[in-house]
DNA sequence: AGAGGCTGCGAAAACGTTTTAGTGTTGAGA
DNA sequence: TCTCAACACTAAAACGTTTTCGCAGCCTCT
C-alpha cells in the first residue's frame, strides 16, 4: 500500500520548499523551467494527485452538487439523474444522491446534513409529505445561508429559486386533445389527488381540453388515486360504473393497469377504447399493446437543472433574477390510439 | 444572506479561545459548565455547524462513499441503489453516485476523480466493456492506496476483495427447474453473450438444470443477445424456427418481449407456453400476462454491499480476509408460468 | 510555607493546498 | 561602485477543525 504523495513529501524530496512545488505544478512563470521540468517529473513519477478535501477547504468550493429526490425508482427520476449526472460531469461536478422516500423529515435531515460544506448547491423535487405539510422553512434556510437551490417537477410557488418544470396542464391538454382528434368523446382521467402539483395540473389540462371542444365535464369520469394499493380496485369501479371510450392516466402505471383491466374485459383496443399514459418508461414501451404517451423529456430536464445550478454557481449572479425554464412535452403515438 | 457561523466567529464574540469553543462544544469535561452553556447557547442562536470540509481535512475521513455502476436506468440498479443509500445513511454516510455508462473509459476517470480524498471507499459494478477489455489496472491502483472497495453483481474474480453476488447459476437453475416441474419440457433460453459473466453463469445453470432432469441439451433454444436493438429479431427468428414450450429470459426485457411474441402468434400463456423472466422489475409485475420471476432481492445486495464496505472502513481490518457474499434469489409465481 | 494536584483555559500544531508578500542573488545601467 | 530590476525561490497566512501540551491560579496537605 503505497503511501499518498503530498506537495510536502514532494518538497521535502526535491529539497525545495512547498510553495515551489505548487507553484511548478501550476506552471508558474516565477518558477524556472528547470525545477518545473524536476517536479512535474517527480509528482508523474509517484503518481502525485492534489487532495480535494484540501482543494475545497481553501477553495470553498466542493465541486459537489447534491440532488434530492422522492424516489429513485422511477422511470422519470432516473431519467432526470441520468440528465443531471451527465451535464455535472461535463462541468467538473460530481453528484450526490439523496432520497427523501417522501418523507418530509427525511428531507430535511438530508438539507441539513449536506448543507454544511459538503456540497456547493441543491437539485431539488420536493417529497409528497413536504407537498402536504407545505411546510418549506429548510428550503429558506438553506437560500438564506446563500447556497444556490434549483427545484424541478415537484416544485412550489412558495420559494423563490431557480426552477425546470413541466408545463403539465398544457402536456396534459395535448393529451386529451389528441384523444378527441381521434374520435373519443368519453374520456376517463386517472390521475392523483390534488396536493400533488403535477396531479392538479394535469387534471386542469383535461378539463381545459374538454371545454374547448364543447364536450360536457363529468366527474364520475375522474379517478384520484391516493395510494398505489388502491389503484387496481378504483379502476374496477370505474369499469364497472362507467362508459367510456378512452382513458388518460397521469403517468404510465395508471394507464397500464387501466389497459389491462379493459383488455381483461375484453375491449379492443384501440378501436373500442384507447389510452394514453403519461411519462415514457419501460412499462409504456413493453406494454401490450404499446402505450401512447406524454413524453416528458427527463434527461433533458435533469441537464437544463445542473445547467442552471453550475451557472449559478459559477456565474455568481445572486440579483436574485430567478429564472423558470419549461420542458416541452411531446406525444408519442404507439398502438394503444387511434392514428390521428 | 447570513454569513457563515465558524468556532473562530463565536470564540472572538465570546472572548475566549478557539480550543475552548471547540471543546465547549463537545461538552469536554475540561470546560467548566458556565462555559459549555454559554458557548452552547451562542452556536443554538447562530445556528452553528461545524464544517464538513474541515472536518474531513483533519480526520482524513470524508463520510462520503462512491458508487459507479453501469446504467442507472434499469431497476435492479436502482432498488440496489436505494439499500445502498439506505444503510449508508443510516451509518452516517453519504452517497455519490457515477454511471460508467458501461464504458471502460469513464469507468477509470470516474474512479480518478473520486480517489483523490474526496470519498473513503468504492462501491462498484463492473461496466460491460471493462469486462470485455479485462483490464482492472483502475481497480488495482485504487486498492493498492488503500482505498476499500466493495464489488457487487458484475464482478471479476481477478480482483481480491469484498464482493456481493448473486448465485446466478443457482437462480436459472431453480427457475428451469421450477419450468421443468411444472411439465415444460422444450425450454428455450435468451442470455446475453458470454463475456457478460451474468449471462454466462445464468446460462450454466441452465445447462445444469436440464441435464439434472435428463432433457438433452438444444443449442437451437438458446438465443444470445448482445445489442437490445436485436432482440426482437433473434426472437422472431427463434419462433419461426423453433418448438418449443417455456422461455427463460436472463433479464425482465427479454422474458417480456418474448412473451409478447407468443400472445401475438396466438399461444395461450401459461397453458400453451411458460415465461420465467429475471430480476423483479416493474415489467414482470405489469405485464400481461404478470410474469414468474427470479427476485434477486437488489435492495438488500445494495444494503449488505453497502455494510460491508463500512465495516472495512470503521473496523480496518486489512488483513485481507475478503468476503464474498451470496445474495439468495426466490422464485416469484405468477401468471406466466403454471402452478407447480 | 512549600509541594503537589486540580481546574479551567489558551497556544500551537496538524490536515494539504494556494497565494501573498517577501528575500537573496545576479546582472545591467549610471 | 552604487542602485535597481529581474529572477527564482521561500515563509507564512489562510481555509475550519481537533487535539496535545502547557500554564496559570488556587486549594489542600503536611
Amino acid at each position: 500500500m503505497k503511501k499518498k504523495m503530498t506537495i510536502k513529501e514532494i518538497a521535502r524530496e526535491l529539497d525545495v520548499s512547498i510553495s515551489t512545488v505548487s507553484k511548478a505544478m501550476s506552471n508558474s512563470s516565477e518558477i524556472s523551467q528547470d525545477t518545473i521540468d524536476k517536479v512535474q517529473a517527480f509528482a508523474k513519477l509517484y503518481n502525485y494527485k492534489p487532495n480535494n478535501i484540501a482543494l475545497s477547504l481553501k477553495n470553498k468550493k466542493t465541486k459537489n452538487i447534491a440532488v434530492l429526490i422522492p424516489e429513485i425508482v422511477h422511470h422519470f427520476f432516473t431519467m432526470i439523474i441520468s440528465g443531471i449526472e451527465h451535464k455535472a460531469n461535463e462541468l467538473g461536478y460530481n453528484v450526490i444522491v439523496c432520497l427523501s422516500n417522501e418523507s418530509f423529515d427525511k428531507e430535511v435531515i438530508n438539507m441539513e446534513t449536506m448543507a454544511n460544506g459538503s456540497i456547493d448547491g441543491f437539485l431539488l423535487s420536493l417529497s409528497k409529505d413536504t407537498l402536504l405539510k407545505k411546510d418549506f422553512h429548510h428550503l429558506r434556510e438553506v437560500i438564506n445561508q446563500g447556497m444556490p437551490l434549483v427545484m424541478f417537477d415537484r416544485t412550489t410557488d412558495e420559494i423563490y429559486c431557480d426552477k425546470v418544470i413541466i408545463d403539465d396542464a398544457r402536456a396534459s391538454y395535448n393529451a386529451i386533445q389528441h384523444l378527441i382528434y381521434s374520435g373519443c368523446q368519453r374520456i376517463a382521467l386517472i390521475t392523483t389527488e390534488d396536493y400533488i402539483s403535477i396531479g392538479k395540473l394535469r387534471t386542469q389540462g383535461y378539463v381545459n381540453a374538454l371545454y374547448d371542444a364543447g364536450i360536457p365535464l363529468d366527474e364520475d369520469l375522474i379517478v384520484k388515486i391516493d395510494k398505489d394499493d388502491e389503484l387496481e380496485n378504483k379502476i374496477k369501479d370505474l369499469f364497472d360504473n362507467q362508459q367510456f371510450d378512452a382513458v388518460f392516466g397521469v403517468n404510465e402505471l395508471y394507464a397500464v393497469v387501466a389497459m389491462r383491466e379493459a383488455h381483461n374485459r375484453g375491449f379492443k383496443i384501440p378501436q373500442e377504447m384507447s389510452f394514453i399514459g403519461f411519462s415514457d418508461g419501460i412499462l409504456s414501451k413493453y406494454a401490450y399493446p404499446t402505450l401512447t404517451t406524454v413524453i416528458q423529456h427527463g434527461f433533458e430536464m435533469g441537464e437544463k437543472a445542473a445547467k442552471m445550478l453550475i451557472d449559478r454557481l459559477e456565474k455568481g449572479d445572486d440579483d436574485s433574477s430567478y429564472r423558470t425554464e419549461v420542458i416541452k412535452t411531446s406525444i408519442l403515438q404507439r398502438e394503444s390510439t387511434k392514428p390521428i
